[in-house]
DNA sequence: ACGGTTTTGGAATATTTATTCCATTTTATT
DNA sequence: AATAAAATGGAATAAATATTCCAAAACCGT
């Protein structure tokens, strides 16, 4: 009775593995156990999401059956199985808190340890912004900023390094651009003309400058691009389009790698609609000096 | 009993109606409510998979909270509006590779595809930094870092942001720090005194005034930190110590994302060296809180 | 058609997960 | 500083869900 139920000592790690096994199993299986197997493969995405018995019911066999199935896969029962496909659909983020603290515990944070912290942190950040994207939004910035006269772009405290960094590129691209900084208290209010756009650039402790001028903008009838972190930001409210960028942060700090990288590319992504497609395609000759 | 709960009539029934829901709620809400607000907000992709506990941890708040929270959104409870989640759920962007590959498909020059090429590259640059950091002269660079006085921070055109960057960090972490930016053509040459320090940022074209001003502070006898794209820089004779950052580029437009994590890892680890070592530890309390 | 073997369905149980409730704490108001 | 109102955390309870088990049914070779 040892080797009877036919090779299954170890369970799928991955969804590939899971989809091999399941191949290689299903060839001689009796009729429910096989009708648990068609389904299954049919819709494994929705195993993530869905009860022993919606499944069960699915595949038009009793929970019982699926339940045996699941075994037959080499998983301890259901529940196991499941959360295979609901880690591979989000990778678990680590948890930063307890990282940290281990961080603390060996090196006391030597410097090359915190580097490699804020590294990983970074790509995270950036995985994360290509996963959630709002494309449309995207869309609908760029082609509001690409038919605008000259673009303003306010950005305070932590989007301060965000602000200069588009307006530095919109710089090289021959594309007019005020920044707000709020050197002297000036505000530029007045320069804000019918025509213009507005991109404004604010993170969790709203900057309350930052709102204001937005708003302003926004009863002058100026079109706003709102960058923030959230969408229920108060950005979003004098926003027309909103893009957020989930930047992970690492302890009480928080990088802004995710931010400059959607930065730039709406920049290049505007400074290229509205100079004509062939901009990006020999950049070097025209554009921008690399510096 | 009726009343009680304020305005929440209706439960939304498309992920929609949800988020603007959400948006209009989370105006006022106390703060474990906003926690709750706010990692939904940023992980509403992951409710349909997970349960009442997990998300909670996430947000940080006790079950009990989520539960208050879900009932202010207008559902009856959890499972309801995890059923929302889960009917609308399509493992729409499996993994990171995949779905960059999916915006890249947008067409060469769509946003969505330029976005996708400046994540790859500010990918490639962090693991890039990672290797082949220096981790000798990141330590040397601190411990000088920690033991001045005031700190200079230089940094023109492209590299303006990271120096601004910088000198917010630092302002947060309460180490003085003052910022050279090229305002009104005034250079404070005269600000720098002995028992000062300074970091001065630049890349290709690298900037004339920066390297002038970093030659001042040398003559001084101030130390000069460099951070710079490659050792043979100009920066590097000026310099007691030189980072230097290999950042990728994308057709003629280089990111920062590398240069910006080795930036705050620069701040954190000079700011912890001298404010104590529990800077890091409780840095909610002390440091930064969050812009 | 008979005994042995495999497969099946569903009822019983165990476990996990959601939800409520209320005693304490915090916050706002006077 | 005193009081009322709102918010909070956690323990208790309810509900949903997974899992096991076994008697009945189907199957198979003789």
């Amino acid at each position: 009775m040892d080797d009877a139920a036919p090779a299954l000592n170890t369970a799928p790690a991955t969804v590939e593995e899971f989809r091999d096994r399941l191949a290689l199993v299903s060839e001689g299986l009796p009729k429910r156990l096989r009708q648990c197997a068609d389904h299954i493969a049919a819709n494994a995405d929705r195993i993530a999401v869905s009860t022993v018995a919606e499944l069960a019911a699915g595949a038009d066999v009793p929970p019982s059956a699926l339940m045996r199935f699941c075994q037959i896969m080499g998983f301890s029962g259901f529940s196991e199985m499941q959360k295979l496909f609901r880690e591979a659909y989000a990778p678990g983020w680590p948890d930063y808190s307890t990282r940290l603290k281990n961080l603390k515990d060996n090196g006391a944070g030597s410097p090359a340890a915190l580097l490699a912290e804020f590294v990983e942190a970074g790509r995270l950040s950036l995985e994360a912004l290509a996963k959630s994207v709002d494309e449309a939004a995207l869309d609908a910035a760029v082609a509001v900023l690409a038919r605008a006269e000259t673009l303003h772009v306010v950005g305070l405290r932590r989007a301060f390094p965000v602000a200069t960094y588009l307006t530095y590129v919109f710089e090289k691209m021959a594309v007019p651009a005020m920044l707000h900084d709020a050197v002297g208290r000036l505000d530029h209010r007045f320069a804000l003309r019918p025509g213009d756009a507005m991109i404004a650039i604010t993170f969790t402790p709203y900057s309350e400058e930052t709102l204001q001028l937005a708003q302003d903008a926004r009863e002058r009838g100026l079109p706003v691009i709102g960058i923030t972190d959230r969408l229920t930001s108060p950005l979003a409210r004098h926003s027309d389009a909103v893009l957020t960028v989930p930047e992970v942060d690492f302890g009480a700090f928080r990088s802004l790698s995710a931010t400059i990288a959607l930065a730039i590319s709406l920049a290049v992504a505007v400074g290229s609609a509205r100079g004509g497609a062939d901009d990006l395609r020999k950049p070097e000759e025209k554009a921008l000096p690399a510096e």
